[in-house]
DNA sequence: CCCATTTGACCTGG
DNA sequence: CCAGGTCAAATGGG
């Protein structure tokens, strides 16, 4: 116990060393013209890192202590089951599953981050639901639901059974903009895919064919591609911040796509960091959500919003950020530099440990 | 033959 | 009981 407590220990301090060390990079990166593509990466270390540290802190934080239990719902699967039942991985050779197990693990389920995005595709490049988001998802079934026009999709990660990764998500068309998919996420990768994710944008030769049978070839040039229109249609967004204090929107926009590219990894936790995701949103406005013009076409990662959906979902620390959402801007600040470490910010959790 | 999708059956919570 | 979610047999592609 002592032990593993040292260890995560270790590992969040690891993180954190990490995430300064990449902050400083990015501090200097800044300074040069942009690179779109190192910040990108930088952002998303800087963000991996602190996720992971939170999560650790999440996961060493006595129930009873500040976080609320339902903190414990944010943790990706393989935390939960650290200290609780068994995981069944490749227990799962088709024999026997006792009822407990299901029951187990829909309670399991139940508990795990829960968030939304929406996302416009163009019709040539996944209307058939398999947008591309960084993971290997395997479709295990598919539902009418009552009050929509088109059925829902149900995947998982591939690497449920192999690396005993849970994360699933449902995909579910609009009824009135059949461009427009809910993608709603449940539970974080852990499988390897999950934290290559965050450092490796795939590496993926030119896709000709983005819309093959198979759902699982990954299309990063859309992406990219979709970051520079993404990235022109944001200065209309940053005007409509009206925070001409803002010294790089980019970065900001860069790391909002690294949430697109690797959504399932950094989201979550972006219900817990992220002040300026919350931002954002509260800027566009909840219900413009789908502020893009339809003359913007192709692949529009339209929008993400962040929603805790279950009964326990996300504590105290989301109505932190919602308050936060209604006084504009100054936090921004906070978010743009990372850099700027304050040294109490993080590690006044020190409770946490003793 | 392996692996992914399809799809009807089954399970569970409300 | 019903709607939503998942399972797993059948099917098909590579």
């Amino acid at each position: 116990m002592e032990s593993d407590l040292s260890w995560e220990q270790n590992t969040l301090i690891n993180e954190l060393i990490q995430g300064m060390e990449v902050a400083k990079k990015l501090k200097e990166d800044l300074k040069t013209p942009y690179l779109v593509g190192t910040r990108d990466m930088l952002v998303q270390r800087i963000l991996s890192s602190y996720e992971k540290a939170l999560l650790i802190l999440n996961a060493s934080a006595p129930k009873s202590q500040t976080m609320s239990p339902a903190t414990a719902t944010s943790l990706p699967d393989s935390l939960i089951s650290f200290d609780g039942s068994p995981m069944r991985e490749d227990n799962d050779d088709g024999v026997i599953k006792g009822e407990k197990e299901v029951k187990t693990d829909s309670k399991k389920r139940k508990m795990m981050t829960k968030w939304m995005e929406q996302i416009r595709v163009s019709l040539e490049s996944g209307v058939d639901g398999s947008h591309e988001d960084g993971y290997n998802w395997r479709k295990y079934g598919q539902k009418d639901i009552l009050g929509t026009k088109y059925p829902r999709s149900y995947y998982r990660c591939t690497f449920r059974n192999t690396q005993g990764c849970w994360a699933t998500k449902q995909v579910q068309r609009a009824d009135e903009d059949p461009t427009i998919f809910d993608i709603t996420y449940r539970g974080k990768h852990t499988c390897s895919q999950g934290s290559n994710a965050t450092l490796i944008p795939k590496p993926l030769p030119e896709q000709e064919k983005p819309h093959s049978h198979n759902t699982y070839i990954h299309n990063v040039n859309q992406q990219q591609e979709s970051l520079a229109m993404f990235r022109n249609n944001l200065t209309v967004k940053t005007n409509n911040l009206g925070n001409e204090e803002m010294p790089c929107p980019f970065t900001f926009s860069s790391t909002l796509f690294g949430c697109m590219t690797q959504e399932n990894h950094l989201l979550p936790m972006a219900l817990d960091n992220d002040p300026f995701q919350t931002h954002l949103l509260s800027s566009t406005t909840a219900e413009s959500n789908h502020f893009l013009s339809p003359s913007f076409q192709v692949n529009e990662f339209d929008w993400v919003y962040n929603m805790p959906c279950s009964e326990f979902d996300i504590p105290d620390i989301i109505s932190t950020n919602t308050s936060a959402t209604n006084s504009p801007i100054p936090e921004f600040n906070f978010s743009l530099h990372p850099v700027e470490i304050n040294p109490n910010f993080p590690f006044n959790t020190s409770g946490f440990f003793s």
